[in-house]
DNA sequence: CGCGGCTTTGATGTTCATCAAGTAAAGTGG
DNA sequence: CCACTTTACTTGATGAACATCAAAGCCGCG
């Protein structure tokens, strides 16, 4: 792993301030022993539907896909996560397995940290208990809101939707490149790959963006905005 | 309100042996101190969108649904809600108002419970939080496979995913009155009134279900579940 | 270097939303 | 309780939006 990445404490790692403020420093020491640092390169998977959830994991940097695999290769993305997406709680307390997928889509590096110890720890301390409602509750705001918001538009208003996340949420900057394949975008705002490389060209000719492969320039912004908003 | 349905106490009631089982009996005491039972006629709002969030609630019995209310009357229904739905958990920890309305579609009962009385409760016994997490996790897991399911399939999918719904997850019963509108049916499955009753009328001629008005009856349920399915 | 997966464009067809128009049912006020 | 208004339900006709099919170039990889 690289050195320059790795955290030697859970102490001194940046998430503490999140994920565990409210942690007692005796937990925060027996999470250090149990912890595993794991770095992940684009297109690796890191958890496969269907295998057991044994731990609880969160995204110290980098950014993931999670998705559902299906038997004929129409696959669906339900979401992008960032750090302090919290996407370790997805179904980790309701369900034996795992009913996603997860793959890193950069590079990206997680702690895994055993789900009875974490079980234990929460049992035993109702205010830390209360942060993890209260993200888990946020988290699952954010991925339905999103899904209505995309569900209701027609696929050029999604297209400008997509563009604008990456652009807002994602890289805070107006040129990017897109960390997933035209395929993805298809899976991640549900339409047909044909159609998503159709709109982009279509925004391209209609000078709302530059594009050549991944890389995206996002040129007039509000035409983009009005698009996503009315379409 | 109506006496017969009435319970005196918390540490007599049914769901105190899912939602509460864990509790302490102390606690127990202070949430039947501050509850407050009301039951609800269909048609009725609980809560409206943009309210503020000041308890937690749970359905004793009936039939709730959970929607969006939007400017231009397209709304959209989130799910519909049974007890043990746990339908109080949605966004109760996270956000200061609800951003959805939920309305009864049949008579109803649900209980209120002070939401500090509930957040000093979890505070303090990290057990019943554990189960509170779980709870929710897994209703978010319904939430979001349901909509999975409904959003590939075309209308006559959809549509029988629906009937189905009705007949085996709520009613257990080939036969029933259905609680919600045509329009409702629409904003649940993500179509048009027109053809919902267009795909009915269909499903009427191919002899594959008996409706009148509201009341469905399933009859060659084989025939639904391929629709269903493959649709 | 050849194979499979990704990308791109064009042509075609189907599904579904929309528009229109009429009937039935359910509230509403005098 | 009846006229009136509104909302729900229903069917048909039309067109737009989108999926599908087809074909070819591209790229990375074993």
């Amino acid at each position: 792993m690289n050195e320059e990445h790795k955290i030697p404490s859970c102490t001194t790692c940046s998430f503490k301030s999140f994920l565990f403020s409210n942690l007692k420093p005796k937990d925060l020491l027996r999470i250090n022993l149990s912890r595993q640092e794991k770095e992940f390169k684009p297109g690796s998977v890191i958890v496969k539907q269907g295998e057991k959830i044994s731990s609880f994991m969160y995204l110290r940097y980098g950014l993931l896909k999670i998705s559902i695999e299906r038997e004929d290769r129409r696959n669906q993305i339900i979401s992008i996560a960032r750090p302090l997406d919290f996407i370790g709680l997805l179904s980790v307390f309701s369900e034996p397995v795992y009913n996603y997928t997860v793959t890193a889509i950069e590079d990206s590096a997680l702690c895994f940290i055993d789900l009875d110890l974490m079980k234990d720890i929460i049992r035993n301390d109702g205010k830390f208990a209360l942060t993890l409602l209260k993200d888990m509750s946020s988290m699952n705001e954010t991925i339905m809101h999103n899904w209505l918001m995309i569900n209701r538009k027609n696929l050029r208003g999604r297209i400008a939707y997509i563009i604008l996340f990456f652009s807002d949420d994602i890289y805070k900057k107006d040129e990017y490149s897109i960390p997933i394949s035209r395929k993805e975008i298809a899976e991640l705002i549900n339409m047909r790959t044909e159609n998503v490389i159709r709109i982009l060209s279509e925004f391209r000719k209609d000078k709302i963006i530059e594009i050549e492969g991944k890389m995206i320039r996002i040129i007039n912004k509000g035409k983009l905005l009005r698009i996503a908003n009315f379409g």
